[in-house]
DNA sequence: AAGAATAACTAAATCGTTTTAGTAGTGTTT
DNA sequence: AAACACTACTAAAACGATTTAGTTATTCTT
């Protein structure tokens, strides 16, 4: 007996995958004395099994139950040519913004049976490729960018949110940047407020430009013109508060005057008014911050941010709603863009400038 | 040709899994005019294939890249039984604290070429489980659990972060929560505290019991006992500082006095902030807060949060490393516990007790 | 009573790899 | 010249499902 034990039965160790369908179809066919053909196609009603007198069926049904019989997911995907799974592409998993979107992804993906990898890139452009390729070569059904660069044409079905590559075959989800920015800037030269400087995204962000010339684009409207060293601009690889407040820095440096300011998303709100405090401002008594995309700890910052709010969860939705879609009818004709509408939240960071 | 067009070709529509794998061994065979075998053989570099010209290895390895071969994941999988792909389970993907940990589980999954699936199920046990047989039916290798109550055991690796049952076959990754107890009340009473009030975690969260358990032994070995009316509990599925900020008031109205209040979690004490200031207490002068975490939002709140830190992306890749390694050689001794060390972080959000 | 239709199944192919167990052909011993 | 080793490959089985194309046995027509 000790003989046998040592010896080398199997050079491999038993995985999950090996225990798991430790039960397979095959053996199920043996303990009923059927053929597996049978059980697959009763286990999987199909038309065919209507043939099948219900008795056999039942039987078939308990001892698969009673064996805890589960279909290996890889031969499956294997046979059919469907993985069920998508791959969702991020920059930063940590971030309010890309958790709320990814709830809305998941429990629309759950409500279909499909399921997910992620990976979360920091904007690095190799790391988009790798992950790519990654997917890919995992079989993925289709690609979920969120605020990720998409510039080649894939042969996948490709949803994006807050993206603006205008790729082919590409569908995107994004918000109607142009009301958000109207709203926050009328807000602000309701409140008398003249001197704009604004905070940008990330450089390889592809919602940075869009966002950004809107709110410079709706400014003029308002006969304001944004200077140019008011503009500065989130770096590195840093989603912490601490980003915004390195940008804030630098526009305080300038000793330009400014009397509002507008961040590219709350998180580097709240390090820009820590900056504006450390510097001697209140806020929002000297100087007002906008945020954007209410997240859920803007209500309880203090103070409490005015922000302009993206319907995250629900564009997360949309997203995966579009995608399954798309993976399900490809021909389908895919509507290029969603448009999402934005909306102000007023509340303490904003307030009429002093005079 | 627009018959061609128009006859059912296939009824399943071309999807990424069937378009990906379209150069298959078979066909990469093919044009070679060399055997399937041979080609697998050399590009997995098997000993065998020392045996093989290098002109033909070249050429091989030339096709393939040429030709832009990938070897089909599922069917690999299918064969050698390994899907390099784990499981993570986690409370709300939306925390600061879970995108922390899995920040460094995906910098050690990649590092060893896995991969993984995540499902959050906010502490909803049938969301648990139904997350876990998804897992199981996908083959995955070994399960993360991340705060995440783990009760059964599993044929397959488990490692638990955060979470404290003591199931065979686990491993756990945990803080040293008497350490962390300690450091924390010890400040509050080198600040004069004698009264302290305690947000516990949620019910369901393995993490609440040992938590609040260790902070009141700690406060016992400074004399002084945790009034149990002062120790209320987030609730619910919400992980906004909204949970905090009601549990906080439930304290309030009980009107008992209390000069410090020891928090779950900085989001929960962002929220309890809240509800101080809104009854009239200021922070910190009237009530210390303390935190729990260290989120990068921490040390940007107003006022900064003093907080005891967890080097949560450390217990990240310490997880995931525990757990490949448990893949690896399921024979191994696995360690029972690794345990962790928190840090006090002093901020401004304890002070001194007036007197 | 021959033929068609239906019921109740099943054998074998298939998906795209990996792996085991070879096979020819050449060269080297003894 | 038989035995052996080596080189350069390959055929076929296997992984665990699904699916196509049947096969019996029975019942229903006419």
């Amino acid at each position: 007996m000790a003989d046998s034990k040592n010896r080398p039965t199997k050079k491999s160790p038993l995985t999950g995958a090996e225990k798991n369908s430790s039960v397979t179809l095959k053996k199920l066919a043996k303990v009923l004395k059927l053929s597996p053909t049978t059980i697959s196609l009763v286990l999987n009603s199909k038309p065919i099994a209507d043939s099948i007198p219900q008795e056999t069926q039942n039987r078939i049904f308990e001892a698969a139950r009673r064996l805890n019989y589960r279909p290996n997911y890889i031969a499956r995907s294997l046979r059919v040519k469907r993985t069920h799974t998508i791959g969702v592409m991020i920059p930063d998993l940590g971030r309010r913004f890309s958790s709320s979107i990814l709830g809305g992804v998941e429990e629309k993906l759950l409500e279909r049976d499909y399921f997910y990898f992620i990976g979360s890139h920091g904007y690095r452009p190799e790391a988009i490729a790798r992950y790519k390729s990654f997917f890919l070569e995992r079989c993925v059904e289709g690609i979920l960018a969120i605020d990720t660069p998409q510039n080649q044409q894939s042969f996948l079905p490709v949803v994006s949110i807050s993206g603006h590559d205008k790729t082919k075959g590409l569908t995107n989800i994004e918000l109607n940047h142009q009301g958000a920015a109207l709203q926050g800037v009328e807000h602000l030269v309701n409140l008398g407020h003249k001197r704009l400087a604004i905070i940008k995204g990330h450089d390889l962000s592809p919602e940075t430009e869009v966002r950004c010339h809107s709110i410079v684009e709706a400014a003029r409207k308002f006969g304001i013109r944004v200077e140019s060293s008011l503009i500065s601009e989130l770096t590195g690889n840093d989603t912490s508060p601490n980003n915004g407040y390195r940008a804030a820095k630098k526009i305080i440096d300038t000793k330009i005057e400014f009397t509002a300011l507008l961040c590219f998303n709350d998180t580097s709100a709240i390090g820009a008014i820590r900056a504006l405090q450390e510097a001697g401002m209140r806020v929002p008594e000297d100087v007002s911050v906008l945020g954007f995309n209410d997240i859920d700890t803007a209500e309880f910052y203090n103070p409490p941010l005015t922000t302009i709010r993206q319907p995250l969860y629900e564009m997360g939705k949309l997203a995966a709603e579009t995608l399954l879609d798309a993976i399900a009818d490809p021909s389908g004709e895919t509507v290029k863009t969603h448009t999402v509408e934005p909306e102000l939240i007023i509340r303490q960071s904003t307030a009429r400038v002093k005079e």
